[in-house]
DNA sequence: ATACTAATATCA
DNA sequence: GATATTAGTATG
């Protein structure tokens, strides 16, 4: 009989030890009975038949961790403070066919690729003399960050590489924010690569899933493009990682394992002997402080772009004018809102305060279309009010522009102009976005107005304005990355214009001299950027780490907080910034309360947090969100 | 994580 | 006193 120590799948309860009749490896997927039902676990290793009563595994699945998947799950699982269950569940484990694990590349199989990849392009795109410069450089490093402008062509240079790989018989994975937004770079790929590539993110349905793993399994599908869960899908002999707008924060986790699959991606590049390049247009000032950086030179043929300054906080005479004068001449605009959703707030003029959601202390955003109010964190709805809740005063009035209101004020003040709502309220399926798109594409709209999202990796052509309000909004946040935020934000939003013709730029912000320093060099802007981090102690030249304290009882939650933070005094090599009520006080009826944690090095910082580690408790190492 | 148990608060 | 809510504990 043999004994092994076992980890459960998804749960944080401890290893267990079970027995089972026949030698196991480790990293083995089994079944075991657990309470009243059969759970899934992974098989840690073997050990000495213990002093208690042990039951038996249930059976053996012919699925099986690899020994490295379980190394960076090891590593994940301690430095972003998470079980090892729940990391090694962000993995999928290998299919135990005929051959376990390493199999040597069948020769036949890169030919089917390769012909497949002959029949829908030719052969790969043919790079321009900086491009080919870049990728030269690129194919001499373990890893880089390739450091281009939008529209100098790295995606190029991404498809050379991966395609390289393919020729020597290595597979790649192509990571990007939020893949379910990005249908044109599934085309691109599918151009060169056809059906030996394969779009992978959490939101796939089962069947899918099953059916690209056993593509992958046989060797069809070589490369794996999507979000951050693409980073864990088992490809065999990977050569390369690509992390594609690398200063996103969306790679980052905000749920248990909090990792960031930029970081991760780089430790497994490591780890696995592969290639990993990280790009932006906007580099993060992390990556650019700690990776050899491949500069890819601004296209040749490079359009004029105009910037205005404005201030205000709404859509004025400028703008409104601007919107038509492209609207006249049938060119296409891009308005950037900073708001959310198509929602706005209640304000009361008399008292300043803004009605709260009763349980989250966010404000109540107004939803014009189905006449109601709703929290934004916790779906908490209630009928409009009209009065105050803090003072009395009738009536309340909204703050803020949401887009719904701003598609109405453009659309009364403009007689026919067609606006194309480009946001996560409007956008929920990958069809909508399709359709939105190609309704902007062709040109039936005129003005593509939206969010975040409208900086998120598209391509138009035909962009002769760009409007970016309520700048401030994001440089008065309460971060120490506000500046990068609103910086990169600009320079992202100002390169979906111009692609063909000369375009013009309005920025609504109280700070043009800040912005007007930088807009012909971001790396400048990284210089500077960086030297005011150093000179502040942030990252990268520093470690943070967040603490999250939420408790349905407020005075339990403060207790926790203080009690933690007690307990850190002890640790002379850590800083603590600060602790009290997060920013948001409360999430879902529970109070929440944060402490914020500095480090000159991170090995202490670790120590110490593990020391404090537990249930009640959330740890957010390098955090991104401090909300 | 989650089932189960003990402890404590809530209520007619 | 019975029941609901919460805290604590063990899981092999």
């Amino acid at each position: 009989m043999y004994y092994y120590e076992i980890a459960l799948l998804k749960s944080s309860a401890p290893h267990l030890t079970y027995h089972f009749s026949t030698k196991l490896y480790y990293g083995t997927v089994v079944s075991v009975p657990f309470k009243t039902t059969t759970k899934d676990a992974i098989v840690i290793q073997e050990v000495e038949k213990p002093l208690f009563e042990t039951t038996q595994i249930v059976s053996v699945a012919d699925k099986c961790y690899s020994k490295e998947q379980m190394e960076i799950a090891k590593f994940i699982s301690e430095y972003y403070f998470s079980s090892f269950s729940e990391a090694i569940s962000l993995f999928l484990p290998y299919i135990v066919g005929a051959n376990l694990c390493v199999r040597p590349l069948d020769e036949k199989e890169v030919q089917i690729s390769l012909s497949f990849q002959g029949q829908t392009r030719g052969s790969a795109p043919t790079l321009t003399q900086s491009q080919q410069q870049a990728y030269t450089q690129l194919l001499a490093k373990d890893k880089a960050l390739l450091f281009g402008v939008t529209g100098s062509g790295k995606t190029e240079i991404f498809i050379t590489l991966m395609a390289k790989m393919l020729e020597e018989g290595k597979t790649s994975i192509f990571l990007m924010p939020e893949i379910s937004l990005t249908p044109q770079m599934e085309k691109r790929l599918k151009v060169y690569f056809g059906d030996a590539v394969a779009m992978w993110h959490s939101k796939l349905t089962k069947k899918k899933k099953e059916s690209i793993l056993a593509a992958i399994e046989e060797g069809s599908v070589r490369i794996i493009a999507g979000a951050r869960s693409a980073l864990f899908v088992p490809l065999k002999e990977l050569g390369l990682i690509v992390v594609d707008e690398e200063h996103d924060d969306s790679y980052k986790a905000q749920t248990r394992p909090r990792y960031h699959a930029r970081d991760v991606a780089v430790l497994m590049g490591q780890k696995l002997g592969a290639k990993v390049v990280l790009a932006s247009a906007t580099p993060s000032m992390s990556s650019y402080h700690k990776y050899e950086v491949v500069k890819l030179q601004k296209p040749y043929v490079q359009t004029q772009k105009k910037y205005h300054f404005i201030t205000g906080n709404t859509i004025d005479k400028s703008i409104l004018n601007a919107l038509y004068k492209s609207y006249q001449k049938q060119e296409q605009s891009l308005l950037f809102l900073p708001t959310r959703g198509n929602f706005k707030y209640l304000y009361c003029q008399n008292c300043g305060k803004t009605h709260l959601c009763p349980y989250c202390s966010v404000g109540m955003a107004l939803h014009r279309k189905r006449r109601h109010l709703k929290c934004h964190y916790c779906n908490f709805t209630e009928a409009i009010v009209d009065t105050c809740t803090q003072c009395g005063h009738t009536p309340l009035t909204s703050e803020r522009m949401g887009t719904q209101e701003a598609i109405e004020v453009i659309s009364t003040a403009i007689e026919g102009i067609q606006i194309e709502q480009f946001d996560k309220d409007s956008i929920t399926t990958a069809k909508k976005l399709k359709e939105a798109l190609k309704r902007f594409e062709s040109g039936e709209s005129d003005v593509l107005l939206g969010t975040q999202m409208l900086s998120k990796g598209h391509d138009y052509a035909n962009i002769t304005l760009s409007v970016i309000m309520g700048l401030d909004h994001i440089l008065g946040l309460a971060d120490y990355r506000a500046r990068e935020r609103a910086m990169s934000l600009l320079f992202q939003i100002a390169g979906r214009s111009g692609r063909a013709l000369a375009a013009e730029v309005i920025v609504q912000t109280g700070d043009a001299e800040f912005f007007k320093n930088y807009l012909e060099d971001y790396e400048l802007f990284i210089k500077d950027e960086l030297a005011f981090l150093e000179m502040a102690d942030y990252p990268p030249f520093v470690s943070l780490a967040r603490i999250l304290i939420a408790h349905k009882d407020e005075s339990k939650a403060s207790k926790i907080t203080l009690d933690t933070v007690t307990k850190l005094k002890a640790f002379k090599e850590i800083e603590i910034v600060g602790h009290g009520k997060a920013p948001v006080e409360r999430i879902a009826n529970k109070f929440r309360f944060q402490i914020l944690l500095r480090a000159k090095n991170r090995v202490p910082l670790l120590k110490a947090l593990h020391s404090v580690a537990c249930r009640e408790i959330e740890i957010d190492f390098d955090p991104v969100e401090f909300s």
